[in-house]
Order: C-alpha cells, then structure tokens, then sequence
RNA sequence: CGCGGGAUGGAGCAGUCCGGUAGCUCGUCGGGCUCAUAACCCGAAGGUCGGUGGUUCAAAUCCGCCUCCCGCAACCA
C-alpha cells in the first residue's frame, strides 16, 4: 500500500548573516513535526534552504571582498553544520542559486508571463545615488539611505509587475473561510491591512543589481525575491526542472515560517501558485519571535545567540526542549539564559531525568536489573497513571495537528509528573523490605517502566538522541517504541532487564552558569 | 482616529468567544520521604485580574472611555 505522503518545509533563509536561534527556532519545529509524521507512517518530504539572491548578498560580498556565489557557499556551508548539529533530518536543502532552481524559475516566470499575469511597468521608490539601491519608505533611517546614511532621492526604474487582483477574491477566501493560516490571529492581520486596502501588483523584476536569475526574454532584468523564493518550494520537488521528480508531494502540507513572512506566504505565494493553477498548500504557521531583554532579536541589532555555544554546554536535545516548550502560540517568547536553565533543570533533569534514572535504578537494586514475570496489580493505586498514559498519544497527535508543540511537550510533562508522584504513594522501598510483596513491587516498576516507554517514545521527535538514550536503560526494543504501541499500555515484556547507564539530562548549578555565560560575552 | 496583539500574586503564562467561589509552572516558606541527578511528594503564604464608568442578582470575562507596552505598515526566523 502506498504510504500517504507529508511535505513541510522552513522557510529558505536569507545568508546575510551567520544562523541564530530564531533560525533554529523555525528549523527545530519544522524537524520535530517531521520527525513525528514519519514515525506516523507518513511518506515526509521536509525541506529547507537558503535564499541566496539579492542586492544585499551582492554588497556584504563586496564588503567581505568576496565574490558573490563564494560569499553565499561559505555561509550556506554554515547552516548546513548548524543543522547536523541540531540534528535536523531535513530530507532535501534546496539553495537558490542551484542551476536547477534557476531555470525553473525562469520558466515560472516565462510561464506566468505568457498567460497574461506579468507586465513591464514602473518601479519608483527612494533611490541612493552612491549605493545605486533602491529602498522602501520604512527601511529608510531617519530617512537617509540605511547603508550609508546619505541622502535618496525620488526615482524610478523599468520592472515587470504580477498582477494581483485576480486572485485577490480567492485568496481572501482561502484566509477566512479555511483553517489555513495559523494561528488565526494573523488572519485578521492580512485582510484588513492588504487585501481589503486593494493588493498592490507584485514587483518581480530589477536592474540596479545583477546577483539574480536573469529574466529569460530580457536580460537587463533579474528576478526580484518572491518569484525566486518562494518558488523553491515547488521547484526542489522538481516543478519546471528534471533534477527532481517528486511532485506527488505537492500541495505542502505545512508550511511554517515566522509571523513576518506571513504576508509573503499567505498572499503572493497563494498568487503565484493560482497563477499557475497549482493545487494550494494545505496549512501555514506562522509562529512568533525568540526576544532577548523584550527587544527583538536579529542579524542588524546584533544581539544574536549562538546556537553553537548553547548547543556545546547544555545539549542539543535541552536546547531543542527549551526552545519549543517556551515559545508561546500566539506571542513572542523572552529567551533568557536563567530560562533555559530552568527548564533544564525542572523537567529534563529532576522530573524526565531523574524519574528514569530513580526507576531504573530501583529495578537494578532489587530484582539485579530483570523483572519477575509475577505480579499483583492493585488497581486503587495502578489506574490513574495507566489510564492516564494510555491517552496521552491521541492529544499530542491532535496538538501535533495545531501544530502547538509547547502544549504537547506541556501534557507530556504532566504524566511525566504522574509518574513521579505514584513512586511516593505505592512506596516502592517500603516493599522491597518484605520478600512477599515482591510482585507488588515488580507490578509498581514495571508502570513506572511502561509510563517512561510511552512518554519516552512520544518525545523521541522532540529530542531524537536523549530518547535513544532512555530506551536503552529501560530496556525497549525498537518494537515497543512503535507508533502503534504508544497508545497501548503493557508492551514492555513481563521480565524486561533495564539497564543503568549515564545520567542524561544533568542538571546545572544556575549561578555558576550565569556567570560563565555572561563572561562569553 | 492606519492595522493588529498585549497589560492577571516576585517571574512567565492559562482563563476572556459561551459572565457564577482566580488556575498552572518557576521562585519563596514549612513539612514528608530516602528509590533517585541535594532530586521526588505534600502543604502554606502571596493577586481589589492596567485605570475608570456602565450593564447585571453576579464582571478578569460583556459595553464605553482612558493609560502604558509591543508588533506590522512591500523583502529580518
């Protein structure tokens, strides 16, 4: 039978910069629901990359004394690293400088050209004489030129425009009447600030810089951002090219990117894709900011984190957690390291951590690491937590859905909690000092053990290697960690053999951390 | 009056659509336990829900006005 397939993509991120954790932000949640999906039996696409054209890319490269494509390798180069070591399992890194997606981009354009939607009119804008770039009102600084901060002047240049207005009735459709762009507060958002004001045409060509893919009939024009960027969602399945051959994976089934993209996404991408009577991506979620100190963070204020540094002192998998489990649906988090630190802390290591430790420990100490097959259940102490972890897959496959992963990591805490609270009442070293209630206390940990099998399993996409970890001291075989066993309680064998190893989430001393990061720096 | 989002115990948030004893996590204080990573479990203190006026038997929740913060406003994840 044919596996259903599920496409999700990152957004292509622009190399003006070195990656920071707003970029692992987007990536690490696109990874997790991937990472989910596949362990639900889904044929995944996931892909990301980097969108590598533009005025901006051709001046850093000036500055830096690089050529342009050297400038953009070296940097996509980067974010390649970060992603390994992020543990990202994107499936295809699409750049936009690849031959393959220029030339399918070329012949979007021409196609979309040749149907009626593209025009050659006038781009007037400010214009720097000296930089020869043209900039919007609001990248303007104190209405100087925002690279040299000298005067612009009024100007116009030769570009072609995609229309717009045939497709506004259509997208204003696919935004109120679907549950397409999430969450539905940016709704609102796109209606009453574009769409309703009249959508302006697109302009999708230039001339004032060259670092581009040249229009096809006209080569003093290259191909201005939106048509080249956002086309590689199609175009690395191999729309327009013969790189690829994976166009079962169109529509997209999530799209996530943060909230300032959102326009680009939710309406001159739906454009283009209508233009070309291209079947609509299903979901788009728009997720929020990573702040520092209530400002916002990003490559021009430079107050950037470096996920590298973060990554090296407190794991990978701890970052990811952290990440994830903080950021809020519908508003900007506050990163702060004492943040991190906690939540490190508190869940990974005295609740998640200590709990699997503790448990598997105690299966060592008093059986010598295997479990007796003879048991007594008691079903006063037994059935919250059994019930309660058997439920637990069907709301974190619904809240995988919104996507809202902070929830899902939030519910799976809470059994996590569960867990620890019913070694306190069934008082497992109390049992142990009698050699009759042996299978009582066998029945507690091997719950225990189940509990941490399916909490563990329903983490895995969250935090790939630590889980990986977690299986091997409770003694799981790949079997038990299934996706279909998640929802079961009892799969674990009887006379399971756990077996102890190193700690996996350590904890921190949070002064001492403060103090040696703020050193860093 | 450009559009949108916020203001809830020390910190971060939920609750607001569909009014009815104000909830969660962290922190603090007290207690319990000893299997475990000085971890775990229980209890307590702490809020006139930004201000103000109104509707109502009853308002964090509905309506009016006001203050403050943030984002967006054609290329920053």
């Amino acid at each position: 039978m044919q596996k259903k397939t599920f496409y999700i993509t990152t957004p292509i991120y622009y190399p003006s910069g070195n990656p920071h954790i707003g970029h692992c932000y987007s990536t690490v949640t696109c990874d997790t629901i991937a990472r989910y999906k596949r362990w639900q039996g889904y044929d995944v696409m996931f892909s990301t990359g980097t969108d590598e054209h533009g005025m901006k890319i051709e001046q850093n490269a000036a500055k830096a004394g690089k050529t342009p494509q050297l400038y953009v390798d070296e940097i996509a180069d980067i974010f390649k690293k970060l992603w390994a070591y992020m543990d990202i399992s994107y499936d295809r890194f699409i750049r936009t400088t690849d031959d393959y997606h220029k030339s399918a981009v070329q012949n979007i354009f021409k196609k979309i050209y040749d149907k009626g939607y593209i025009y050659k009119g006038e781009y007037s804008g400010k214009y720097c004489v000296p930089d020869e770039s043209f900039w919007t009102e609001s990248q303007l600084k104190d209405g100087k030129c925002p690279e040299c901060g000298r005067d612009v002047i009024d100007a116009k240049e030769e570009a072609y425009f995609m229309k717009m207005q045939p497709f506004a009735e259509r997208i204003e459709k696919l935004l109120t009447e679907t549950d397409f762009l999430k969450p539905a507060a940016r709704v609102n958002e796109m209606v009453n600030n574009f769409i309703k004001p009249g959508l302006d045409d697109l302009c999708v060509s230039r001339t004032t810089f060259k670092w581009g893919v040249p229009v096809p009939f006209d080569e003093e024009h290259v191909v201005y951002v939106w048509l080249d960027a956002l086309t590689n969602y199609i175009t690395l399945l191999g729309y327009e090219n013969g790189e690829h051959d994976d166009m079962k994976y169109w529509a997209a089934d999530v799209h996530v990117t943060a909230k300032d993209i959102v326009r680009f996404h939710s309406i001159i991408w739906i454009a283009i894709l209508l233009a070309l009577d291209l079947p609509l991506p299903k979901r788009l979620y728009s997720h929020n900011f990573i702040k520092l100190g209530g400002a916002k963070m990003g490559k021009s204020t430079g107050n950037v984190i470096d996920p590298f540094v973060l990554g090296e002192r407190y794991g990978v998998d701890a970052l990811r957690y952290q990440m994830l489990r903080d950021m809020p649906f519908n508003d900007d988090m506050d990163f702060s390291n004492e943040l991190m630190l906690s939540r490190i802390n508190t869940d990974l290591a005295n609740d998640l951590g200590n709990l699997v430790s503790r448990t598997v420990a105690m299966v060592e100490k008093y059986f010598g690491s295997q479990l007796p097959s003879e048991k007594t259940q008691n079903d006063a102490q037994d059935s919250d937590l059994i019930s309660l972890a058997s439920a637990l897959k069907e709301k974190i496959d619904t809240l995988i859905e919104e996507p809202q992963l902070g929830a899902s990591l939030a519910e799976i805490f809470k059994v996590i909690s569960r867990a620890n609270k019913y070694i306190d009442e069934t008082e497992p070293w109390v049992l142990a000092k009698d050699d009759a209630n042996k299978p009582r206390l066998a029945q507690v940990l091997y719950n225990l053990l189940e509990a941490v099998r399916i909490c563990s399993s329903l983490l895995a996409a969250f935090m790939p290697s630590s889980m990986q970890k977690v299986f091997e001291q409770i003694g799981a075989s790949a079997d038990c960690i299934s996706y279909e066993n998640a929802g079961k309680w009892g799969v674990l064998p009887q006379d399971v053999t756990v077996k102890r190893g190193e700690i996996i989430f350590p904890r921190f001393d949070v002064a001492k951390e403060m103090e040696a990061l703020s050193s860093l720096n």
